[in-house]
DNA sequence: ACCTGAACACCGTTCAAGT
DNA sequence: ACCTGAACACCGTTCAAGT
């Protein structure tokens, strides 16, 4: 890596600063980035388009973020950074009920987020201003009496519950037969009820019973169990 | 729709059938796209890269599967049928416990398979070769004392966890920094201390712990905590 | 310093024509 | 009945040339 700072040649100009005036910057892009998400859907978010919404050639972008990665890792720490801190219980156990949800319903309510998160391995990539939802895990797992290292164990489960949870629901969400039938049919329809006696029970409703949100009670049930075991 | 079966005509051949011959089927296309993932990796399959394998034309391959989507669902069924049931202990609770981790087993095995399950809203897409997996959680949790909407409940949040367990650490596994380093140094290097003291404390063994597998104990917390949950 | 169009190396899928 | 090449409508990214 031969490139520092102010080595290159600037020309002159009359404003007192140099070269080719931009037609855009980082901050434009990334606003423009959410709004495309916000407005037509996290998967009509390329390259191309984000160039020809802001009226720019999609080769421009490259001179303001790295790449596409880049740019998705700047969008994720600017949401996580401006998720407002929650109010906290005194109970530890309680504490990491409400910071998990509070984890959970921000990304939640941009699930392409968890996808760069997953992809990423999230934590080595967010930034300070992201990471302190971690911390407040952690914090509250040690309270509770665990030791750093179980803090971190108890905070992993967690995140994969909390993961799995968003991205399955995520794309579960508008799922629907062949013929447009929710799904119960289906599964109702090519189900062996001698074979699969508890399945066929529960065939007609599952959809139903899918749809409901049970992540906070699971969640605790969750935190229970992990603070209540043995050899700690 | 106006396709029904027979009703093109046919001409005849010598050896009795009719039109041009086959060059390849479902089941040689299935075996050379799981022979490609297991060679170049999962993000490898693509139609083409796959009709180059068979030696054919992309386009052929719209004759034997309807998408690339069924592709996929062909793909995943067949495995997850193949999966060799495992011996059930007494305990229900531990019935449950041995039950998941057989699926988590399995798809551990092959993760690219719940990269479909997750994108494709999963149990209603699967045949009944692969859905005993699911009868084996409801059962062990109806024994345990669920009914069968709670079995329903219980089944869903422990997927959650073990699709999320899953998902991440696939994508994690090989995450470096910028510089090639561990994350650790990254996670170390612009972690403002004060502010976030226990994650502070655990930088430089976050990827160690990270990469200890938690999955089993933190899943019997999981189930514990479940079946403890008041209100049944 | 910044922007641009052309080009590269890909995708999944459709469709008219051939055997 | 099955196969084919050409074509469509896209991707992310690089690079030499322009202002």
């Amino acid at each position: 890596m031969s490139l520092h700072d102010g080595s290159v040649p600037r020309p002159k100009s009359a404003n007192g600063r140099t070269g080719r005036p931009p037609v855009t910057s980082r901050a434009q892009i990334l606003a423009a980035a959410r709004q495309l998400i916000d407005r037509d859907g996290w998967e009509k978010l390329t390259v191309r388009r984000l160039a020809a919404e802001l009226g720019i050639g999609p080769t421009t972008l490259y001179h303001h973020v790295r790449d596409k990665e880049d740019l998705l890792l700047l969008l994720l720490n600017e949401y996580v950074g401006q998720v407002p801190p929650p109010e906290l219980p005194s109970d530890p156990a309680e504490r990491i009920v409400v910071s998990a949800t509070t984890m959970h319903d921000a990304l939640s309510a941009w699930p392409w987020a968890l996808e760069i998160l997953t992809v990423d391995g999230f934590l080595g990539r967010l930034d300070d201003s992201a990471r302190w939802i971690v911390e407040l895990v952690l914090a509250a797992a040690v309270d509770a009496g665990c030791t750093p290292e179980q803090a971190v164990h108890v905070f992993r489960s967690i995140w994969y519950y909390t993961a799995g949870e968003i991205l399955v629901r995520a794309h579960s969400a508008h799922v629907r037969g062949d013929d447009g039938q929710p799904l119960d049919r289906t599964l109702l329809a090519n189900l062996k009820a001698t074979q699969l006696p508890h399945l066929a029970s529960v065939a007609n409703k599952w959809s139903v019973l899918a749809a409901e949100d049970n992540y906070e009670p699971a969640l605790r049930a969750f935190v229970t169990g992990l603070l209540a075991q043995p050899g700690r």
